[in-house]
DNA sequence: TGCAGAAATGATATATCATATCATTTCAAT
DNA sequence: ATTGAAATGATATGATATATCATTTCTGCA
């Protein structure tokens, strides 16, 4: 895992180099996101920047950067829970897959993961045979993470 | 696909056998949903509730009265929409399966379909790979139904 | 430099989705 | 008939999201 330093670093790289405004204000919000250990609605980022950054920002506008954040995949929504995350490979540099989310149902964390091709195929091919086809996936799974596990059976 | 009445009577005869009290305006809520092409939000249904029967009913109330149906495989909430729909399996005599919805983003119509079990190995593997245990599965699949894709082609 | 257009952000209002809470009605069992 | 539980109503409010117009900031170019 980098640090958020070296996160926002790569992703200063990475916008420069695609022609794209991280602007100040976006660049915090992501790294507010970078910084959260479980998915945070608008408002709560919201919050969240003025405490960090000492200045009020209107949800409008973080709506507005989230969407600047997700459209250029450094962050997703997860619509089942109405709230966003930083994408876990927006600072790598492999390919970027169709995302699995694996959504702790006792502590909100959130682990992102790429589908495996099979699975997508499969999926894809299930799509096709219902005659649909299929535009874009991503999977929000309930679960429960190692550690809540771990204190379930205890 | 059977006919509104007869999905109707057979949830009366289902509940009566399962000692659910499938009320006059929760089974109304449902018919509503069996009607409809499309996922409807709470209160859209409060207001096709109003038209199609003549009595105001509270949001309140509809959302409770979808609590009921969800609770009892009569509706699935389509957390990518924020809205519901009726499920495809209610009415018939297969058990229950992991929901697959595939969601037209044209149309917005939706095809409810079993997740195939090797599809649904495969996904519960690489939760488990991750370090996670599943718990719950409803896959919301972006789409293009097929007569949208037609249209598209043209 | 400084101007013009574009992009980003602010400000405000409002739509939309959802829940909390207490009151009232309906229903079923005794 | 009475009573307790379940269902529904009424009201308020919280939470999420978008529409719209104004202002600021940035960028390219004369």
């Amino acid at each position: 895992m980098k640090s958020l330093n070296q996160a926002l670093e790569q992703a200063d790289k990475a916008s420069a180099n695609a022609g794209l405004k991280l602007t100040p204000k976006r660049r915090n919000v992501y790294s507010l996101l970078l910084a959260s250990d479980t998915p945070l609605s608008a408002y709560e980022l919201a919050d969240q920047f003025r405490d960090a950054f000492g200045q009020a920002i209107p949800a409008m506008s973080i709506y507005r950067m989230l969407d600047f954040l997700t459209e250029n995949n450094m962050a997703h929504k997860l619509t089942s829970e109405n709230k966003f995350i930083s994408c876990a490979h927006s600072t790598c540099s492999h390919a970027h897959q169709v995302p699995q989310f694996l959504i702790c149902e006792v502590c909100h964390k959130v682990k992102e993961i790429g589908i495996e091709k099979d699975i997508f195929n499969a999926l894809h091919d299930s799509v096709e045979s219902a005659g649909y086809s299929l535009r874009e996936a991503q999977l929000e799974l309930k679960c429960l993470c190692s550690d809540c596990t771990r204190a379930q059976q205890q």
